[in-house]
RNA sequence: GCCGGUGUGUUGAAAUUGGUAGACGAGGUGGAUUCAAAAUCCAUUGCCAGCGAUGGCGUGCGGGUUCGAGUCCCGCCACCGGCACCA
């Protein structure tokens, strides 16, 4: 018989559905493990190649768990709510909820034609009104604990989507999802207070198991960094404060810069007090047109104008020195104004040159302050031109001058944050509404608990508007609504949440998803929490990733979740780029569709190879032709079957290269290196093609073999006749390994003579190194090194080789 | 500029963490099978010299440590990714 993928697959697909093998069960007392994939958008291209890698990956991590006896949880859902589906909807005239539908089915399809053992009875959909009652359920507990707040700001607005983006949505100025310019525009938007989570998202990564990159990552985008606030005065009498990470360099502060949206300017401006009121103004409009990019883009060239009229008093020394306004100074950070030090700060420095500040020395160590800023903030740097400070070094200075201000009432020691408040609101439609009623007399009013979900209201166009206005707007029987609080006339929030609200939780709706009396159960929580590992991709590292830490630790504070953190262990998986190395993309024609792949090869393949192509951490570039390769290894794994020997034993032969294979793949898989215990399996194969099989040797192959081509190894499985129910999953466990099998009783060791490879030489396995050396010593090729020559030393590695360093006699 | 990663045959990549560099796969070449092709099987395949046994060279570049370096140390180069006027 031929090994019939095109049957074998659909037929043992069906099999473990009826029979819900993969089900994780509730109310276990086994060990629990739950492995987790991000959920995929459902899009209407269906599934690309990219999907299967970190899916197959963790179904073998999953796969072996279950052989080990765990109570594994591994499920799918998906992220349904965004953006590509409205534009869908709009552009072919279907409702977005049709097209979700239809696109899951799709999804739904495609996943199960791979053999993933996802538990299908936990699905989770984010637009399914018993799912998002949740979603909308904890953004009203973060409203009642304060952390949810609107706010009118300046905010990154997509010209293109029409619509505001969070800080983290923004990628070198553009939009991440569609590229187009992002702007600046003033709106009032609900926002979230994850800056008050800071310190915490920071602190509670070193106890993860993450790979460093992401921790790397995330702690950059936290951008923590520790300093003071210093008071300066205004000759108007207000008080001016600046944040610094240099405090020690006070005395060398010889002006001031204030972000052109700072309140005072435009208070000063007000009061007449500015004598070049006209300048400044020009100065702020240019700043507010300016995009994120052009800002960014400009950074070589400083500009800024001057306050005439108004001075900065520097508090320790109480010179008056000139006040600036400059946008590379942002109104977002610290307190949106600074003290320049251009001696030893390089933009400052810059500024200064171009605007003919002051350049005082105040930290000697380093070369002229006149030609550079010299910026070390260690001792090597020690404190001139400083008064009380003079003498100490910079390491020194810092805390000694933050002491002072202290006692003298003009500053304290502080700490920032690079990470801003998540701007939560979007203008469009096919989102979570935002379960927030505005009264006139009673302000902006939660919705009771009761009243959700929120359902999202049918609308006639689903159009993105230019003034910025949610379509939700126009359908005024839903704005329309009474106050929660006075029963007075109210309008409901337009805006819808943000493609993330839904995934920030997910993963604890699978523990008990169909639950309505809550997100899940207590003891569903209690059980399957933390996720024990989560694969997911880089690009969502200060996403998604950084999101759900901070909604879980919210729902821990609030005695919801019962952990501190959502993710026990986060690993990360390369791209597959398309053959010529470059992303796969339509208008490069370079995309791989699994449909096809499995349809010529089979699903056994594609998942063998997916996860063959290389370092599952790396990009790989994908090869027809080297899918070839892994349809060959099955195809010798099937007559390895039809060849074998009843033999119930393994045979001796094999014994060794079977445990040393055991071993290997176990391994491998615990630390994601999928490419070389399929290397190793290969190998096995060959030994077993060389030496004859058993069908005990095949037994134990097929084991190894099954979380990776869980198909193949079934049916082999069955057609041997080892078990009459189904399912790897519920009954096998991973073989034994024995190292005393692996044991050879004759080693082959490597000679070198000098370092350099000479020969080499068979000697007992438990051979002492004066026999090793002697046999060495009497080899024909050896001795060509060494006759002659004098034995200085002699290194023998156990196992590898026996170095012998010879001089001439 | 700062942070992280990578650099090994024709090619995707391995290398027990300092111990025989190139496992395993792809591709190439030669052969078997076939009317022929596909598929399959066998041999061979880092570079240079040699008919050959064999010898020399070889992990981005230059140094160093070591009996021994792809792996460790110092100094560079190239590419990829993230952040970026964060005071």
């Amino acid at each position: 018989m031929k090994y019939d993928f095109a049957s074998i697959e659909p037929k043992w697909q069906a099999r473990w559905e009826q029979a819900k093998v993969y089900a994780a069960q509730n109310g276990s007392d086994r060990p629990k493990f739950y492995g987790l994939v991000e959920f995929p958008y459902p899009s209407g291209q269906g599934l690309h190649v990219g999907h299967p890698r970190p899916y197959t990956a963790m179904d073998i991590v999953t796969r072996k768990k279950r052989m080990d006896g765990y109570n594994v949880l591994f499920p799918i859902g998906f992220d349904a709510f965004g953006l590509p589906t409205e534009n869908y909807a709009i552009q072919n005239h279907v409702h977005p909820a049709q097209v979700t539908r239809d696109n899951i089915r799709n999804f739904t399809r495609q996943l199960k034609m791979l053999g993933f053992g996802f538990d299908w009875d936990r699905v989770v959909d984010t637009t399914d009104p018993k799912y998002y009652k949740w979603t909308q359920w904890i953004f009203l507990q973060l409203y009642k604990h304060g952390l949810a707040y609107k706010a009118t700001m300046p905010v990154n607005w997509c010209t293109s989507c029409k619509c505001v983006l969070a800080n983290e949505e923004v990628v070198e100025g553009v939009c991440e999802r569609c590229g187009s310019p992002v702007i600046r525009k003033e709106k009032s938007q609900w926002m979230l207070k994850i800056t008050q989570y800071a310190q915490r998202l920071l602190d509670d990564l070193e106890e993860l198991d993450f790979i460093e990159r992401v921790k790397v990552q995330q702690r950059n985008w936290i951008g923590r960094s520790t300093g003071a606030e210093v008071t300066f005065r205004a000759t108007t009498g207000e008080d001016i404060v600046v944040f610094t990470t240099r405090p020690d360099t006070l005395f060398g502060a010889t002006y001031m810069v204030l972000s052109p949206e700072h309140a005072l300017v435009r208070r000063w401006l007000e009061g007449g007090l500015i004598a070049n009121a006209g300048a400044v103004e020009d100065y702020q409009r240019q700043a507010a047109a300016k995009s994120d990019l052009e800002r960014t883009e400009l950074s070589k060239e400083k500009t800024g104008v001057r306050l005439e009229g108004v001075g900065g008093i520097n508090p320790v020394n109480g010179k008056e020195i000139p006040i600036f306004l400059s946008d590379y100074v942002l109104a977002t950070y610290g307190t949106g104004a600074i003290m320049a030090v251009p001696a030893h700060d390089e933009r400052d420095w810059e500024f200064a040159k171009k605007f003919g500040c002051e350049i005082v020395e105040v930290v000697s160590g380093g070369e002229d302050v006149q030609k550079a800023a010299f910026t070390a903030k260690d001792e090597t740097g020690v404190l001139v031109n400083s008064g009380f400070l003079n003498g100490l070094n910079v390491r020194q200075a810092i805390p000694a001058v933050t002491a002072w201000l202290e006692e003298q009432g003009l500053g304290k020691a502080k700490v920032n944050y690079k990470l801003r408040d998540w701007v939560f609101s979007r203008q469009r439609y096919w989102g979570e509404p935002i379960p927030m009623v505005h009264c006139q007399q009673c302000g902006w009013q939660p919705l009771g608990e009761e009243q959700l979900p929120l359902l999202l209201p049918d609308v006639e166009s689903y159009e993105p508007t230019d003034d910025g206005e949610s379509p939700l707007s126009k359908m005024t029987d839903w704005v329309n609504t009474t106050c929660p609080c006075c029963g007075g006339a109210a309008r409901r929030e337009t805006d819808t949440m943000p493609q993330w609200a839904g995934s920030s939780w997910y993963f604890l709706r699978y523990m008990d998803p169909h639950n309505d009396q809550a997100l899940a159960s207590r003891e569903a929580l209690e059980y399957w929490s933390p996720v024990d590992w989560y694969n997911g991709g880089m690009e969502h590292t200060t996403l998604h990733l950084l999101y759900s830490r901070f909604w879980h630790k919210f729902l821990y504070d609030i005695g919801v979740a019962p952990t501190k953190e959502p993710y026990q262990k986060r690993t990360s998986h390369g791209m597959i780029l398309g053959e010529g190395g470059e992303k796969m993309s339509k208008s490069r024609g370079n995309v791989v569709n699994p449909n096809d792949i499995v349809a010529r090869y089979g699903a056994d393949t594609l998942r063998l190879y997916i996860m063959f192509i290389g370092d599952f951490e790396q990009a790989a570039v994908w090869s027809d032709n080297a899918v070839k390769g892994c349809k060959r290894f099955l195809d010798k794994v099937w007559n390895l079957a039809e060849a074998c020997s009843d033999s119930l034993e393994q045979m001796q032969a094999n014994a060794a290269a079977l445990h040393r294979c055991i071993k290997k793949v176990a391994d491998d898989i615990e630390a994601m290196k999928f490419n070389t215990a399929i290397a190793a399996m290969m190998s096995l194969v060959g030994e077993l093609q060389k030496n004859g099989c058993s069908k005990g040797d095949l037994k134990a192959l097929l084991v190894l073999l099954s979380p990776f081509a869980p198909h193949i190894a079934e049916e082999l499985w069955e057609a041997l006749g080892f078990h009459a129910q189904l399912g790897f999953a519920c009954q096998q466990g991973w073989p034994e390994y024995d190292e005393r099998k692996t044991a050879a009783s004759e080693i082959t060791l490597a000679v070198q003579v000098g370092g350099k490879l000479r020969g080499s030489v068979s000697v007992a396995a438990d051979a002492d190194n004066e026999t090793i050396v002697a046999a060495a010593l009497a080899d024909e090729k050896v001795r060509r090194f060494t006759d002659g020559m004098e034995l200085v030393k002699s290194i023998v590695v156990p196992g590898r080789l026996v170095n012998l360093i010879v001089k001439p006699r």
